[in-house]
DNA sequence: TAAGTATTTTAGACATGTCTAAAATTATTA
DNA sequence: TAATAATTTTAGACATGTCTAAAATACTTA
């Protein structure tokens, strides 16, 4: 269907394009792929004569619908892949992004509907980051931090910001994982730690922890 | 590691070496890869520079240790993705073989590992075939047709020769799936049609059925 | 064993995607 | 706004893996 290095282009650029705004420049394009400023100038001229893109010279690239589309799929089954990884397989949330890169070139639309029922049709992929539904649409989603959360607010937790053993040994001890309710019960001013209530337990944590979780708002 | 290109040839010299003798000729290989006899002489003389086979001009070529071990590295990838194809995703048998011919290609030591263990060390694949263990080492079986036993011999079913729906259908119901006992009860001269012990269920089969199951004898 | 046939290799070309070095364009700032 | 700096593109080369056409070698058989 598409060639490993145009999926890996049109995700990039996907990327790009929701960091800033506008056209992504080339330059752009090059460092988040490590690859060369001339490399990309050849590669974009490509998918903009296949209509993945439009692409002015000088000007910088911007997604068609199409290839839009392509991306959004490419970046679902990453993040699929992803969930089976950590879990199925038993992976830890920082071990999974490499193997999850070659994975989401794998091409069976038959495959990626049975991957998604065997994993229950999972919003959020282990980073918290949403999962594009079958058409390329992207939940625009209100992830934050739980340490920005105020008293009385609630949230799912969706995912780490940084991920090492300890801290996730410490999440598993106090059974917070992907999908976990949280309800922020109190906040200190002087050093921003919680109380927060996960199912019938109520306890307290570090601000350390509180900046460490992506919630997702509910 | 290697690349997609590489280990195709070896896997296909591989399968190639255990249907015949001695040297693989460079038009068996072409002919399997379904490609030209003239680039198969050119990969076959980088993969001998890498030492992966040996090769003379004219001669054909044979792999060395090395080059077995990846060929049998990608084989067991390939089988064990079948297993969890089937087995999780409950895709059909005859569907497979396609999205595990990319999926082989995948490289991480770390998620073989752990698949084999998700999938509980499976020792043959959907189609019946030995699944090689992590250090390339491929069980010598005795993958035999149920039609070949004889009475009161017994069998673990390892596969199906030809697979269609209808026939798997069957089997379901028979209760019949990968590492299934069967005992031959009783066999007929005139049409090959048997008698056989599934677990405590004793039915009537056809010589079609018996000649379209492989089993392992013990 | 010589001639004809089949197999295999070589030579040269091509497609994809990358790179370096140099040229062109755009942006900055004095 | 002219000079300088930064970005971007072009030109030409290279690596991988493929192909066709032609040459070399091996096999068959009369």
């Amino acid at each position: 269907m598409y060639t490993l290095a145009e999926e890996n282009y049109l995700k990039a650029i996907f990327h790009l394009e929701h960091e800033t705004t506008g056209e992504v420049s080339t330059n752009a394009i090059a460092e988040s792929m490590e690859t060369k400023p001339s490399s990309v100038t050849d590669m974009v001229q490509k998918l903009a004569e296949k209509k993945m893109l439009v692409y002015k010279r000088y000007k910088g690239a911007q997604l068609t619908e199409k290839g839009r589309k392509i991306a959004a799929s490419v970046i679902r089954k990453h993040r699929l892949w992803e969930v089976f990884l950590v879990e199925k397989l038993k992976f830890h949330w920082d071990e999974v992004h490499d193997i999850a890169e070659q994975l989401e070139h794998i091409q069976s639309d038959e495959l990626i509907t049975r991957l998604d029922k065997f994993l229950g049709s999972p919003d959020f992929d282990p980073h918290g980051d949403p999962i594009p539904d079958k058409h390329g649409v992207l939940k625009r989603t209100e992830k934050k931090l739980l340490s920005e959360l105020e008293k009385n607010q609630k949230g799912v937790c969706v995912g780490v910001k940084e991920s090492n053993s300890d801290f996730l040994q410490y999440l598993d001890k106090k059974k917070i994982s992907i999908g976990t309710k949280i309800t922020v019960r109190g906040k200190e001013f002087f050093d921003g730690s919680m109380v927060i209530l996960v199912g019938k337990d109520q306890f307290f944590i570090s601000k350390m922890v509180a900046e460490n979780l992506f919630v997702q708002t509910l």
